[in-house]
DNA sequence: TCTGGGGTCCTAGGACCC
DNA sequence: TCTGGGGTCCTAGGACCC
């Protein structure tokens, strides 16, 4: 058996839950730049503000009732940790899927029913984020159930085939885990409109139109897992950043110093996971919003002549690969560093053909990281980054990072 | 004026091998 | 007129997730 529990309104609850006045009010968080919405309270579903809506787009008059916040993805990442911290007391097999769910293993353990309300009692008392909790034995189902939870009291526990029947009958194809936005469109056509109707038809069609993620998909609303908890300690396989800029630009300088900061950026996280690149993918992109602008997109991907976690290195070959797709005349809105093959930092081989030994220490990089951790993010930084950072992100909203900065902290009076 | 960021997996097709 | 068979590896593109 699998538990799925799913913060409620993520990123809305974490505002909310610093400022209370702003309790059982609609309340929206917005993606970087303020650009869409990418979570909202009951109280904004209510008024009509769609999910991944552009703000500047939703109605004026609903834009005055709704109080807007940046997203603060610093405070998401700690209440996110101390949800998750929470949930691994209650079984040892989780899998943290993404930064508001988790996927518990609850294979042996009885009373699901019980031990679920205690995952959303313990939780809220101890975070004060309210969470959803779907039990049944398969992550696919699991998934749905926590779905239908969310209409209930927050709990959904589909222990029995009969349950799982009647769950899948009126459960909409479109909202199954898996099908996305072309399978939506494609599977009405066919006469499948719910979880059921998918899960009547014939093995080999649903091989044939949904490939061998569909036939795991199918299983799996059987009731038959065959998605297992992914574990914990596997390796990513790319590591990427990549923002928009906070205006367009067409300024070679501007898109150097923003891809030295990205790049500076990847090679922390790539030594944060103590691993190291093989291949540096650098992309450069104008507006797609704006048709009626002249596009360009280019990407270039350069494989490095060792496997490296250096900042220096790393971002020698970023700025090189961005000189050689770099188009004057053209108005640019992002850049995207990406870091892939990669391998664990202790199993480097060495280059025949480079002259790097590999003894060389990467100083300036564990410096930079010891100086970093310590005084906070961006002490020490490389000057090619530049010091205005005109490329930084609007965040017109932004509240204070209460949990993780001591001048931040709360007040209480 | 203003439209996110960071991931995964699978398939087809091309280049290459003997 | 007629031009093999059985592989591997890599990449781009398309689907999906939150």
């Amino acid at each position: 058996m699998f538990a799925l529990v799913d913060c409620n309104n993520f990123y809305a609850s974490c505002e909310r839950l610093f400022q209370p006045e702003f309790r059982g009010k609609p309340v929206v968080v917005l993606s970087n730049n303020d650009g869409c919405v990418i979570a909202r309270s009951q109280e904004a579903k209510d008024l009509g503000v769609h999910m991944g809506t552009p703000w500047h787009l939703v109605d004026a008059a609903i834009r005055d009732q709704v109080k807007a916040f940046s997203s603060n993805y610093t405070l998401y990442a700690d209440m996110s940790a101390r949800v998750m911290n929470n949930l691994a007391r209650f079984t040892p097999n989780v899998e943290i899927y993404s930064i508001d769910e988790c996927f518990l293993s609850l294979t042996g353990f009885s009373n699901l029913e019980s031990y679920g309300n205690q995952m959303r009692q313990q939780i809220i008392r101890n975070t004060g984020i309210p969470v959803s909790v779907g039990v049944a034995p398969s992550k696919t189902l699991a998934k749905l159930a926590n779905r239908m939870a969310k209409n209930f009291n927050g709990l959904c526990v589909l222990e029995t085939p009969e349950k799982i029947d009647l769950a899948v009958k009126d459960f909409k194809v479109e909202e199954i885990w898996g099908i996305g936005r072309q399978y939506a469109k494609k599977l009405p056509s066919f006469g499948i409109l719910t979880a059921h109707d998918l899960r009547s038809q014939p093995l080999e069609w649903v091989q044939e139109k949904l490939t061998i993620q569909g036939v795991r998909m199918w299983y799996e609303l059987h009731g038959k897992s065959c998605i297992q908890l992914a574990s914990m300690t596997e390796r990513k396989q790319g590591i990427r950043s990549s923002r928009s800029f906070g205006k367009l630009t067409g300024d070679y300088t501007f898109l150097e110093e923003a891809t030295v900061a990205y790049c500076t950026r990847v090679s922390e996280k790539l030594r944060k996971d103590k691993s190291c690149a093989t291949l540096l993918s650098i992309r450069l992109l104008t507006n797609i919003h704006r048709p009626e602008t002249t596009q360009y997109t280019n990407s270039v991907a350069i494989t490095l002549p060792h496997p490296t976690n250096n900042i220096l290195e790393l971002v020698k070959h970023a700025v090189r690969g961005l000189k050689s797709i770099f188009k004057p005349s053209y108005l640019y809105l992002k850049v995207e560093v990406y870091a892939t093959g990669l391998i664990p930092e202790r199993e480097v081989q060495l280059n025949l053909f480079s002259n790097y030994d590999g003894k060389r220490k990467n100083e300036v990089s564990e410096l930079m990281d010891r100086l970093n951790n310590y005084y906070g993010k961006g002490t020490l930084i490389l000057a090619a980054e530049g010091f205005e950072k005109k490329w930084s992100m609007r965040r017109n909203f932004l509240s204070p990072p209460y949990t993780t900065e001591w001048d931040a902290i709360l007040r209480v009076r």
